[in-house]
DNA sequence: TGTACATCAGTGAACGCGCGTTCACTGATGTAC
DNA sequence: TGTACATCAGTGAACGCGCGTTCACTGATGTAC
């Protein structure tokens, strides 16, 4: 049956949304286009009347999960408030929901240009973000790099070892605690 | 036809070699079995009589990707000639030769616990390895730690923006003036 | 040392399955009059 | 405003393909005597 226009893109966005969480969660190779699907509540033969193929989808995704990740940094208010959020537990537990970065990096960089092109748009929003929250001196842009890779490798990295393995809480914490002596002393 | 045990033995490990090298390329589920045994010089069939299944062979590819970066550590001899082959051009652009962690840190979270156990282990050995290239004091496990965390998300992210985006020259540049900061001043 | 036989690494066809994608169809929506 | 018709989002069966895995077979190796 047709659907009026209003409710054919809010399912559309339901679906970006979903793949943007399982994504994250799984990779894209882990996602069927079924799954995806069903997850978002619908049978898979629609899927080609909003996406000219997964692949364009991987893109959407991204920029979402982006968005997403974006939203997070508005609500923490703070870098010192997002630290402790972004290195959790809760964090590590639930890849889709938390950075793209941290859980995307292996699969964009055996993506298409146009998914890394994305990825890179966020990236920089963040290290822009985490820039403006440090405080005003020459190396401040060079300290926001160095500030992001080190949380996104902290994530992915603990996310990798197995959970009763020490190095998974390490891994979390002592990139933590010199995140925080880094954004507390300036 | 028959092979001498020497030669299966040898053989056994070229396949578990080309493994290594095609997995941190294309990740774990981009390399076909049948790839990767034209790849090694063989035909498909045989894989079996080797290995239990692709996901046995996981473990050990990831366990002889370790090894070879514990002999690309030992080559350079200190961690002040490690970090630019670490975060160079030429890492970025084979990722099949260069760290397991920033290659497949993704791939890894999404696996068995057997292939877990085996990333964790050999982290483990690069961080004890960077520990005892820093000078001795109370921080130096968790500087290590970091160093780590810096080196693996500096070259995963990298890898995951276009090769044209100033952000992939940044994302290996000021991580390795920020470490070699770190390493020279002790 | 020489011979007969069992072993088993490697071959290549075949299997079943899940995947991305296509397609004919449905029926409520949106539009032309 | 009411009516007749075209549109097109969503359905679910079907497609072709590539994948991991299995299997019968080959023939040099390794072993029993």
């Amino acid at each position: 049956m047709k659907i009026s226009k209003a409710q054919a893109q809010a399912n559309r966005a339901r679906v970006v949304e979903t793949a943007s969480e399982l994504f994250r969660a799984r990779g894209f190779d882990g996602v069927a286009v079924a799954d995806l699907m069903q997850a978002a509540g619908f049978t898979h033969g629609g899927f080609y009347n909003h996406f000219a193929s997964k692949e364009a989808l991987a893109a959407e995704a991204v920029e979402d999960a982006w968005t997403q990740m974006g939203e997070q940094r508005a609500r923490a208010g703070s870098l010192a408030a997002l630290l402790p959020a972004y290195l959790s537990r809760a964090a590590r537990r639930a890849p889709g929901k938390a950075c793209p970065a941290a859980a995307l990096a292996g699969d964009v960089s055996r993506q298409p240009e146009a998914v890394k092109a994305v990825f890179a748009d966020g990236l920089e929003a963040m290290i822009a973000s985490v820039e403006a929250g440090l405080p005003a001196d020459d190396g401040r842009r060079e300290r926001a790099v160095n500030l992001v890779v080190r949380m996104v490798g902290a994530l992915a990295l603990s996310r990798a070892v197995p959970d009763d393995n020490p190095l998974a809480k390490e891994l979390l914490d002592a990139p933590l605690r010199a995140s925080l002596r880094e954004v507390g002393e300036g």
